[in-house]
DNA sequence: TATAATAAACGTAAAATTTACATTTATTAT
DNA sequence: ATAATAAATGTAAATTTTACGTTTATTATA
């Protein structure tokens, strides 16, 4: 019989997960795993492994993340704990969930392919395993609060993005439709934001401006207390 | 040889820390405790306890937040996990710091007292060990951008409390100062704020009227995405 | 009982920001 | 040359924020 082969209550397991997002089609979306191993193999979950005695939380969560999507140097902040003691039907084992905001790129594509990953619109996430479903509710909800006051959609960018593009984002988050002169200008009041000499022409024949983030002056109006509010 | 009484490196150890904040005198405080246990028995620290392997974090949480204070239905929200690998140099422990936000009365007062604990204006707090002032540091910060979105500084208070004594709340947490006429009209204008019939005359000889805040109003606001901005 | 002292309460005009809305522009495909 | 497409720009009205002075209720005191 299966039945106790992961029952290991006896002392804690702690975890970490990953509320994966990224952006594309002007749509968020979710990074969801086909899970190789025992157990729960074969059913759909975020990715997430078990933190080593000899590493810190944060260093197992940039780890799996390079691991599973060959990334470094990702947008990672920690959302929660979650420690319900029946949360995990195998081992007496707290999660502290991380999310993270990644550019698609072709890059991810392919380690994302290898991976058995797919991507999922925030819309129409499938049933995942454990409080898994509940972690991406609660990440979604965090970056709604989040992206109010510090401008992190261009995390999910790639470095060179449209003003249009930029604005697409933003209504994916706010789940609402913005004006484009009035996003337009206060994005540029922001000053956060370099204008380079380039077109991207995909989606229409004027082209749009591609433009660039810039750090530094990001760093110091965050530093000063600056809202960035949209 | 006492050195290695503690060494407990072999597996994981989980607990919660808690900040406590509160206001009195016009000061943002902390409440810190002088340990009455080895390790560090004499040392200053936040209060903390493991967490029970039948138990969730916030139910220890709760737990210990009750046994040092007597206090139930605090504000209390997780601030972070500390997980460095030698943060703690008896066993290999990560922690689940939480912040809590407590009304200073009379009834706190004795069982603070009791349990050898002092509050500490913000701007002059001790050396705690560990990890401790790193919590600290970390939950004030949190506390200041949350303050931003979230009308929290009425947990500081007590239930009835007055317009210029929630002013000086606001100022300790943003460390300047607001104007009096326009700090009222935009209280007033978030319409979470009751006023009652009867005045506090401790500071000043007109009196000023008390308030009470009104959870139902504050908690439709706050899920039609209210802002809450001082 | 009049007066001084104190902090609370109130109002308003100017400045800044946000909102709502229409037209022109650059480019490609026909 | 013309049509089609999305990008880019401007402006006036409404709203919010800011910067200020004066009046008010009460107590202590002269």
């Amino acid at each position: 019989m299966k039945k106790n082969l992961y029952q290991k209550k006896d002392k804690f397991y702690v975890a970490v997960d990953c509320i994966i997002f990224g952006f594309s089609n002007g749509k968020l979306k979710l990074l969801v795993f086909n899970r190789k191993i025992d157990p729960f193999k074969g059913s759909l979950s975020l990715i997430g492994s078990f933190v080593n005695i000899g590493e810190s939380v944060s260093d197992a969560s940039k780890r799996i993340l390079e691991e599973f999507t060959g990334l470094k140097n990702v947008y990672m902040k920690e959302l929660k704990t979650y420690s319900l003691i029946d949360r995990d039907p195998g081992y007496r084992c707290i999660s502290i969930a991380q999310y993270a905001l990644i550019r698609i790129g072709d890059d991810t594509k392919k380690i994302v392919e290898e991976n058995g990953a797919k991507w999922f619109d925030i819309d129409i996430i499938p049933n995942l395993i454990l409080d898994h479903n509940q972690m991406t509710f609660d990440a979604l909800k965090r970056i709604e609060e989040i992206v109010r006051y510090k401008p992190i959609g261009f995390e999910l960018l790639p470095e060179k993005f449209t003003i249009p593009q930029l604005q697409k984002l933003y209504e994916a988050i706010y789940r609402r439709t913005l004006d484009p002169r009035n996003f337009r200008k206060k994005i540029l009041t922001f000053d956060v934001i370099i204008k380079l000499d380039e077109k991207d022409k995909l989606s229409s024949k004027k082209g749009a401006y591609l433009y660039k983030f810039d750090y530094s002056k990001y760093k110091k109006l965050q530093e000063s207390g600056y809202n960035f509010e949209i």
